[in-house]
DNA sequence: GTGAAAGCGCTAACAA
DNA sequence: TTGTTAGCGCTTTCAC
């Protein structure tokens, strides 16, 4: 009855598979046949087995489990900032579809550092996840070494949202490049002309400055490069950044996400700019931030729910049977709110 | 050789500290012993060992070492929604103290749904987790039978942000009666009078209504209870009896959440209202929405990070040495920004 | 249909 | 200072 050894301070005498069995009178073997519901086991038994761990509310330990099974049932998601409402959308529809699924997520979150990757991606590893799905931290530099150590230990992972270039691993994501096409495109339609872009890094965000490039091209105009501003994540560095901008009197300003679409906004009305009717400001991936601004923001519409469910899925086709899923490109939508002028 | 034994399709032959061990030319457990930092072994063994560890790129197997241990270095934090600002930003802080202290940080999102509680909670027990800090979700029925849960378990665990009444549990939060309190004696000593509340469930947040209810008696006024409104979380609900709320021709209107002030500003501004020259709105929390709007909102602020903190390390005491820390009620501060009347 | 036994990778008592 | 050994709780052949 050496039960309680070592530091075991707390954690009394646990139930095990055992107890459960010999309650029951059976083996410890068939008490775990009918905890995992393999068959071949008489109704009568199975009965009894039940009875039992209820009685002794009986749980099973999931180290041993994974520990025998070489697996976890845990998939880890890696993912930039939870502060951010479009990463926090993903982890919650992630998460559903994952538990949906019988699985049990859990998160590397690396605050907006690539370097962050590769210390939470070890950090599954050593958790011994069964799979991952990466949300990447885009940067000019692309560091994708912590992609080896998941194919050295062979676990699967799916890129979200975003991906590598000249990376054959699987990804679903938004067609980025044509939302900001469409964007572009209805504001030219609409007239304006001086329709200025802010981006974050002009070298990582290229498909929205080619997408509003071509709408130029589309509508037989000349895009002037010197309309693409780059600004810093910080609130306050978009909005130095958008007064710069302002004094330019741009008609429209498009940005690449309704968080700079915010700030963007907050800087213009501070001088005294009336929005949309002297300015028209745009946002991207229309989250909650768009809809409850004081004036609801123009976006392009992300579908973050789609994305997820099938980034889930795909990745569960690669655990469940080693099948690779095709890259996916999915479809972005112009929402139309109350920060464009019609 | 049968390395690769039952269903171990992928994960090939994983290196083990045996490897190590033998390729160091040492035992198993001198292996252990440096690896885990513990003396007592010579500093040219130490060297051996590390080497091979370098060599092999050796990991150690974490549902292995749990299971003998019986500790997963994992803290679970059941929290009731990832979408609310002000419980993402607990959880950021929360994770930065707790990967500081050497764990490893697993979520329970339980949607604003009581009943999963208690689902997470258990999914917690069985994957091992050292200790739980618990953001409750408050409802007028408190179900607390999950903490008997974790007490057979004798996992220690805290509460944060929020606790329940009658539970001797130890706890961190903020002083809400008192930034109320604050807040509407603001509000009348600027002069008001026609000073509404609008809160949840009135009988969940009846430190918010006391703490309106004294500023009023401190200021010698008689409190109206008919002005104290109650609304369901969502926005549009929000919305609805804000509306009704301005209907009645108020001076200012207080929340108890940032998000109910967003909403509430929002319908007031379709209304053709002016704020803050015709109505003063105010939050609670100082969670980012009060920082971005247009007009950035006055509100208390609550201590995150400090309770975070101060949680996390009340939590490790308990693990590392069954202390149980006393309660703790930190103090709110008035944001004064420009949705109020000055 | 059921049981016996091996062993997943590791830690820690105990021996040497 | 180092090695031997006994399990942690569970799943899974393989006999019966």
């Amino acid at each position: 009855l050496q039960k309680k050894g070592g530091d075991n301070t707390h954690k009394n005498e646990r139930v095990t598979i055992k107890d459960v069995a010999e309650r029951a009178g059976v083996s410890l073997s068939t008490a775990s046949l009918v905890l995992n519901g393999k068959g071949g086991v008489s109704d009568i038994t199975k009965e009894k087995i039940l009875k039992a761990t209820k009685e002794l509310s009986y749980r099973p330990n999931h180290a041993a489990r994974s520990l025998r099974a070489s697996n976890t049932k845990m998939i880890g998601l890696l993912i930039p900032d939870i502060l951010n409402s479009f990463y926090s959308e993903i982890i919650e529809y992630v998460r559903g579809e994952i538990e949906r699924q019988g699985y049990f997520l859990i998160l590397g979150i690396t605050g907006n550092k690539s370097e962050n990757e590769e210390k939470y991606i070890s950090e599954f590893v050593y958790r011994g996840v069964d799979g991952v799905i990466c949300v990447p931290q885009l940067t000019y530099v692309q560091n994708t070494s912590y992609i080896n150590l998941l194919d050295d230990y062979n676990i699967p992972y799916i890129f979200l949202a975003d991906n590598y270039e000249k990376n054959e691993s699987p990804y679903v994501m938004c067609d980025l490049y044509k939302g900001n096409f469409d964007m572009a495109d209805y504001l030219l339609q609409l007239g304006m002309r001086k329709l200025f872009l802010l981006v974050g890094d002009k070298r990582v965000d290229m498909p929205y400055i080619q997408g509003y490039r071509d709408a130029f091209k589309k509508n037989k105009l000349h895009p002037d490069d010197s309309c693409i501003y780059e600004t810093a994540y910080e609130f306050e560095s978009i909005q130095s950044v958008a007064e710069v901008m302002i004094r330019e009197n741009p008609e429209a300003i498009m940005t690449i996400s309704d968080w700079m679409a915010c700030a963007t906004m907050q800087e213009a009305i501070k001088h005294g700019i009336k929005i949309p009717s002297e300015l028209s400001v745009t946002g991207y991936d229309d989250v909650i931030y768009s809809r409850i601004n004081q004036t609801p923001i123009t976006t392009v519409r992300q579908p973050i729910q789609e994305m997820c469910t099938i980034a889930v899925r795909g990745l569960m086709s690669m655990i469940r049977s080693s099948i690779k899923p095709e890259p996916i490109i999915l479809e972005p939508k112009l929402v139309i709110r109350e920060s464009t002028k019609y």
